[in-house]
DNA sequence: ATCCGATGTCAAT
DNA sequence: TTGACCTCGGATC
């Protein structure tokens, strides 16, 4: 689930379903249990989100800061609170709602102070207000790193937000090879693929879930098969290894970059 | 019943 | 570059 606009949207959700009352803060599988008594009974007062890093306000200056990681899964519901199972690590409850968080990277109590310091290690996010955010300073890095584009899109350093399926379809909707060095890349080449991700990840916090493919490319106005894609979002090239690239039809291809599939349709993005 | 992979990141090598 | 961590659903036996 996670990419950035999964995470902007839960800050919608969490504050929707939780600001303004009293919250009763526990952690059924004990790891956050001195912070959870600390914190329970008090008011969530805001929520925030930089990339993929949640902020949950409460009282005037603490923070808990979640990170899914891979793994991490939050679940919403209505009251009444179903009794939890071993590994929600954080419950929040009120008199309507409950939410539930597993399985996340981090789960910590933290301070202003802390909170900014990590701020200050992420680089500008798509989502956040423009008033924030200098999508040039992430440009600095990139025409000056002869690392691949296709790695510096998934350096938060460098830019905040942008995950696996990001890359991958931001890469193909601009026809760039993601192996191309991060110094050959255009202002213009950046400034598209910027702002391209803004729109995206928008609709991406409004819907839920990553869609990518434009109207005139969808399988139905190609006359291609209907798509079989198994994770929630219509794509170009994210996990659709072998299969027939929406636009020309040649294959897909698939390869390891850090650690991760990295996909791309080589006749659509020439080096 | 068991295995494997996944939209992530960090520390150790 | 690799291993560790966190969880769970789908594929495979």
């Amino acid at each position: 689930m996670p990419e950035g606009h999964t995470i902007h949207r839960l800050a919608l959700d969490y504050g929707a379903h939780f600001t303004g009352r009293a919250t009763q803060v526990t952690s059924p599988q004990g790891k956050f249990s001195d912070a959870a008594e600390l914190l329970n009974g008090s008011e969530l007062t805001r929520t925030e989100a930089h990339g993929k890093h949640l902020f949950l306000g409460f009282r005037d200056a603490d923070w808990i800061h979640i990170h899914l990681g891979l793994f991490g899964k939050v679940t919403f519901g209505p009251a009444p609170v179903p009794p939890p199972t071993d590994t929600v690590r954080l419950r929040l409850a009120n008199d309507t709602s409950y939410v539930d968080l597993r399985g996340p990277t981090t789960c910590a109590l933290i301070t202003d102070t802390e909170k900014q310091a990590i701020h200050d290690r992420l680089g500008p996010d798509p989502l956040r207000p423009p008033q924030d955010t200098d999508p040039g300073a992430a440009y600095r890095r990139i025409s000056r790193s002869r690392t691949t584009i296709a790695a510096l899109l998934m350096d938060q350093k460098v830019i905040a937000g942008v995950g696996n399926v990001y890359r991958a379809e931001v890469l193909f909707r601009h026809g760039i090879d993601p192996y191309r060095a991060g110094k050959d890349l255009t202002p213009a080449e950046w400034d598209a693929i910027w702002t391209d991700l803004v729109g995206l990840m928008r609709e991406g916090v409004r819907t839920n879930r990553i869609d990518t493919v434009r109207p005139e490319h969808t399988p139905e106005a190609m006359g291609r098969p209907p798509r079989v894609d198994d994770h929630g979002g219509e794509v170009y090239v994210y996990r659709r290894a072998n299969r027939p690239c929406h636009i020309c039809g040649g294959e897909i291809r698939t390869a390891d970059l850090a650690a991760r599939n990295l996909f791309w349709c080589p006749n659509c993005q020439k080096p």
